[in-house]
DNA sequence: TATTTGATAGTTTTGTTTAAAAAGTCAGGA
DNA sequence: TCCTGACTTTTTAAACAAAACTATCAAATA
């Protein structure tokens, strides 16, 4: 890699930096490129030689914060013998993830439906990246205690971190809201998430 | 009651099985009032004699349907001993009511936010008998076998049919559509529902 | 008096226009 | 290769009109 483009990737890094305050503050359709460009003493043209377009550009941010996110459970990955202690990382983990990046999310919010299709990669890679972490754990503790599994580790991971999205507050007022839940009820959200993994762990032995 | 309200209610009766026709097989929002008045034979301003609005109009079919389906629910209620038996009936009768009711919840995803307020008393009615039916159980079942419960039953329980709730399919496209399942998904949702069931029953012993 | 309707009033939805704001482009300068 | 000012295109928001539908009511019927 010549000098040029490591240069080029230090402005890159720059700008996604301040995209994501803007981002982080604002939300994504508050927040113009003439906005960042004039946070970073550049012109919005620049913007556009670096980055293809604004959606791209707020992907960029969501891809670096997504790396940071895999990184951790990558780092864990294969490290657990206990299966409570895998479950309850991958929530907390999570659950910190939202909380850390709360409004930088708006943009799902707002969209809801069709959003651009790139961002579901990365949506997905993440999704992956938990699925094997805790099907590995699985697999091992089968393999090791030679138990006869409920039904496939990838199965039960499946089932396990729908059930975790399912977890809302408020009996009625449930659906009524957005999918999205509110900043104040993450904290009883990720209360009843531990609930549930008592019981899933309890559940798989 | 006297003769004339009998009356009353009869018609009351045809209007909402007739309704119920129209908004099963093309949802609210393309059902008019006048299309209902046209099958039933009688002017529109009949309808407004018998119901105040559309919209209550609606709630009451959706009433009927609620009444039959809590009716089966507390008709086994207090009859079961096993506790898997008591899940799999809620979400079996749960399951049937979804895939023969269908299209009449197009009102849901198509307004998907602010449904008029008189649906939540239905919706957490409904919630409320699921609760009961399934915490009661898990009551009886501790006082009998003087088990320890990992949680108050019914925290367990709100987690569970939460966590039933969370059930979706295809791993990547999961969020990116509406909120409600679209039909042809609703049979391995409903597989992997029973899955769910396997691992709580388990993890509740 | 209880039930029914045609005519009509009122409201919501849909489509169109227009102006402002923001996104996105480009020729040319350092 | 990196950068900008000026420019064009696209998106958003407001205002308005026509159409479709909901909802009302005085009068007719039984």
């Amino acid at each position: 890699m010549s000098a040029a483009n490591e240069q080029q990737d230090l402005k890159r890094e720059k700008i996604i930096e301040a995209s994501y305050q803007r981002f982080l503050h604002y939300g994504y359709s508050k927040t113009t490129m003439n906005e960042i460009a004039g946070d970073l003493s550049m012109s919005k043209a620049l913007l556009y030689y670096y980055f293809p377009d604004k959606s791209e550009l707020y992907m960029a941010v969501m891809r670096k914060l997504a790396n940071d996110y895999l990184k951790q459970l990558e780092d864990k990955a294969g490290h657990f013998t206990d299966l409570r202690e895998a479950f309850l990382f991958q929530v907390n983990t999570h659950h910190d993830f939202i909380v850390n990046n709360y409004n930088f999310f708006d943009f799902f919010r707002l969209n809801e439906q069709n959003l651009p299709d790139t961002i579901w990669e990365t949506v997905s890679q993440i999704r992956s990246a938990e699925i094997t972490l805790l099907a590995d754990v699985i697999q091992t503790r089968v393999e090791k205690n030679n138990l006869k599994p409920i039904a496939p580790p990838l199965e039960i991971v499946e089932v396990f971190l729908d059930a975790l999205h399912g977890i809302k507050v408020g009996g009625v007022l449930q659906s009524k809201k957005l999918n999205f839940p509110h900043r104040e009820d993450l904290d009883e959200i990720h209360k009843k998430r531990l609930l549930l993994i008592d019981v899933f762990v309890k559940g798989l032995n």
